[in-house]
DNA sequence: TCTGGGGTCCTAGGACCC
DNA sequence: TCTGGGGTCCTAGGACCC
């Protein structure tokens, strides 16, 4: 048995840990720049708003006085799930973080009748000490456990824990489960099934294996097993990610090179620092500009450039450098750019970072180095005091719509002060 | 007027090699 | 003027996830 931890509306239960009365009202919270809707009570699923819906078109809602919505916090997710997921982790052998909402829990010699009061009980301690509530899907597979959570949230009489322990139940689970709603079906592979005349993920598990994997290849025949209780999908054990990216859409579109620079700056210098606080350095830097798709009446140009560099590194110098030398390349004036962003790839350890036959600045490497770690410590507070010349002042966020943001209830004292 | 951000994996096709 | 076959590796793009 494998369970799934599942937050339930995760963003906006976080909202309400700190504003009790917003209990049973609609509320969503939005994405960066108050773009789209990210998250959902129940109630605002109710009222018919749909997930990525534009901020705009419901907008009316909140000024009528009928939902209230949030610009999105991730300072306050990111801890309250911290705190989840160590509860988590103190009450079962091994834990995997699959997001920043849901985590497996792997129940290796816990005996099965144990199980289930188990994951009643962490319903309920998660829900009293850090005020979120979650359901718990248990299951064979990691695809069933996914299908056994939905219903364990979707259903009161489960109390949050749902059990899929027999092929009684399983079978009965695949028929009430709608074919796009498989963890594996997605967008553009749901309408694909429904030609085929398959609604249901019990339709879908009585194809034969050959002509699963004729149509769907590896990825579709492993959902296929999943749902028949034969794991497919192993434990993600990468410690070191292998691409890093910082991006941003303006709240305004940017034409200016100048004003794009300092912007591709601080993506870069964030991909930096977070290069370093994984220990790692990246061997290629990457730099995209997009205009605003949603125009239809201006020229568009969706541009992206990867440099390489000599030595994979991890320095806000090397970064900010290569990204700004890339930026230079795929910049054309006349256009109105709307987002920007910066990807560091051919992720190694820190470490081990290979020189290279021509690298003839090793020393100017390691100064800056230590310039790197100077600035991490001096802006540990999580401002950036020190920065390159080529950044901004204030903070890389800036310039970004964010007109309903909660205050930083758990991580940051001075604003609670200044609010109250 | 206003439409998010950050990841992973697979696959097809081109480059290159013998 | 004529111009193979098979393998590997890399990359870009597309699918998926939250």
């Amino acid at each position: 048995m494998i369970a799934l931890v599942d937050c339930n509306n995760f963003f906006v239960s976080c909202e309400r840990v700190f504003r009790p009365d917003l209990e049973g009202k609609a509320v969503v919270v939005l994405s960066n720049n108050d773009g789209c809707v990210v998250s959902r009570s129940n109630e605002s699923k109710a009222m018919g708003i749909r997930m990525g819906t534009p901020f705009f078109q419901i907008r009316h809602l909140v000024d009528n006085g009928s939902l209230k919505a949030y610009s999105s916090n991730y300072a306050l997710y990111g801890d309250l799930s911290d705190r989840v997921m160590s509860i988590l982790a103190d009450t079962v052998p091994r834990i995997e973080v699959y997001s920043i909402d849901e985590a497996y829990l792997h129940l290796e010699g816990i005996p099965d009748e144990k199980i289930p009061v188990m994951c009643r009980e962490l319903v309920v301690k998660i829900r009293k000490w850090v005020g979120i509530p979650v359901s718990v899907g248990l299951a064979p597979t990691k695809t069933l456990a996914k299908i056994s959570s939905h219903f364990a949230k979707r259903h009161k009489g489960y109390r949050g824990v749902c059990m899929m322990d027999t092929e009684e139940k399983m079978l009965k689970a695949l028929k009430l489960t709608p074919i796009d709603e498989v963890w594996g079906i997605g967008r553009k592979l749901a309408p694909k099934m429904k030609d085929w005349g398959i609604a249901t993920a019990y339709d879908f598990v009585q194809r034969p294996e050959e002509w699963v994997s004729s149509r769907l290849g590896v990825n579709g025949l492993r959902t296929w097993k999943e749902l028949q209780g034969i794991e497919c999908i192993e434990e993600e054990n990468e410690q070191r990610r292998k691409t890093i990216c910082t991006s941003r859409s303006f709240a305004d579109m940017i034409e200016d090179e100048q004003e794009l620079s300092l912007r591709v700056s601080d993506f870069a210098a964030v991909c930096a620092q977070k290069l370093r606080k994984e220990g790692s350095a990246a061997g290629l830097v990457t730099v995209f500009l997009y205009t605003n798709r949603f125009r239809d009446d201006l020229v568009q140009y969706f541009p992206s450039l990867s440099l390489k560099l000599g030595v994979a590194a991890n320095s806000t110098h090397d970064i900010v450098g290569t990204a700004l030398k890339a930026l230079k390349l795929i910049y054309r004036s006349g256009y109105k750019y709307k987002k920007a962003g910066v990807i560091v790839s051919d992720i190694v350890p820190s470490d081990s970072v290979q020189g290279s036959l021509f690298d003839f600045d090793e020393e100017l490497r390691q100064k800056m180095d230590r310039l790197s770690a100077v600035m991490d410590e001096v802006n540990s507070s999580g401002t950036s005091v020190l920065r390159l010349a080529s950044q901004r002042s204030g903070h890389y966020a800036d310039g970004i719509r964010s007109e309903f943001r909660s205050p930083l209830y758990t991580t940051s004292l001075d604003e609670i002060i200044e609010v109250h």
